[in-house]
DNA sequence: AATTAATATTTTATCGATAAAAAGTTGACA
DNA sequence: TGTCAACTTTTTATCGATAAAATATTAATT
């Protein structure tokens, strides 16, 4: 027999689980599909065929769609229907310069205005990347969900206290854009080690508030999966002249 | 009578007007109205009475409400419906802010990249604006469709010749929001002439290359709104400490 | 009078059905 | 054999109806 103190319980849960809106459902089974590859670049995304897939409605699918399509994961073509975003290497270091823009932005305000919380909250998400690829070194190359939010939330903290959230919001959005890029590239990673490394070397960067290094590692890391996928030269269009100061 | 050239021409017409997915014309019904105050912050936006004003559907309505949600107009609560965004000094610097990044950024790049179609474009809408003003001296202060949207455009052909899709994009979207402050101010507007010079001087200094003039110019325009409407010290977070560069 | 409980009402979120495009297919004619 | 036109099928965009929440209202009890 179940107590009213349980049934309760068990009525928050349920309403916990399901009571998010199936619109919300769909918007993040869509955004895992499409950043895990699973729905490829270009594919069609057939209203009929999402409702069988994900056993929802028409209704939140098609809000679904709408949504991720203002986060340039979708394209929406008229009465034609939804598409998955193509990928291209235009495409790519255009996401890549933005992002390099917002997030030193992001970085110098964080290192500006962040407090203890700030520094504590890198650190923290430093540890635990450091703690799951230690753990995990020998399948590394392996997509990993885990280490895909460890690596997100890695980047988000270092602007985590800038206090604007519209860049926090566009590094994540920009963030996910890049994804696809970059999961591509996932297979050939090598070393452990060397990765850790260099999110360490940026962590420390943007904790003693060395703006330049800081900015310099991450133009590094963010066009590096540029580089590796279409084999061009960066050609840095932001913060490329920025003068060499002392540190 | 009808012939069948007539008939047939008026289906395009029908098909021309309406062929735009009621989604659409609900996005920009609602965009419009809420730029424009008609759909004050704050207000709840109950599905049947969207349905019932823009005599659209309640699919469309919500579709069109999802996609505002994106562009931070509209915000979602969960099961409890949606609502016209807030306003807050807090909220405006942080649009404030973040345009000066993207389109300061945008304007260095279109110096850096904008051809000749560009330098034309910037001139003749600082020319459309130009005359509209002029034409229209006495009623300045009035709200005027127009003039917004040549206000708008002048500001977007500044960064057009760019190249990077996501800053026009963004430059865009933090206009529309930034209006909703602006507009508060629009019938204290005093002087087109000043006006009209503040813009000319603006136009000049991007199409000399002048990227500091250029920058001190936007931010001060920039910056005007949230000066004025909350008398504020702008304690602008970027470029502040550029060099002084002689010209 | 205030707080809780029970009830009624409104409104959202969602589904299934339908009309209208778009895409695909067949067949006729040059 | 190729092109155009009529027709068929598929799929989108949209509506009206409904179940489930949330909100507002009333009643009851202390």
């Amino acid at each position: 027999m179940v107590s009213a103190g349980q049934e309760i319980f068990m009525a928050q849960q349920d309403t916990g689980a399901e009571s998010v809106t199936l619109t919300e459902q769909a918007v993040q089974r869509l955004h895992h599909d499409i950043l895990s590859g699973k729905l490829s670049p270009g594919v069609k995304l057939g209203i009929s065929n999402l409702v069988a897939t994900y056993e929802i409605g028409a209704t939140p699918i098609r809000e679904a769609l709408s949504r991720l399509v203002s986060q340039n994961l979708i394209v929406a073509s008229g009465r034609r229907g939804f598409f998955v975003r193509e990928l291209s290497e235009a495409d790519l270091r255009d996401i890549t310069n933005t992002r390099l823009l917002i997030e030193c932005e992001g970085i110098r305000l964080s290192m500006e205005r962040g407090g203890d919380e700030w520094e504590a909250e890198v650190l923290a998400q430093m540890h635990r990347l450091r703690l799951f690829v230690e753990r995990h070194g020998s399948n590394f190359g392996e997509q990993h969900h885990e280490l895909d939010r460890l690596h997100r939330q890695f980047h988000a903290s270092l602007l985590a206290g800038c206090g604007s959230p519209r860049l926090i919001q566009l590094a994540d959005n920009l963030y996910s854009q890049a994804f696809r890029y970059r999961r591509i590239l996932m297979t050939t990673w090598s070393d452990p080690d060397h990765y850790i490394a260099n999110h360490k070397e940026l962590a420390d960067a943007v904790l003693a508030r060395d703006l330049n290094h800081a900015t310099n590692l991450n133009r590094t890391h963010l066009f590096s999966t540029l580089r590796r996928i279409y084999q061009t030269d960066p050609q840095p269009t932001l913060y490329a002249e920025e003068p060499k100061e002392p540190r």
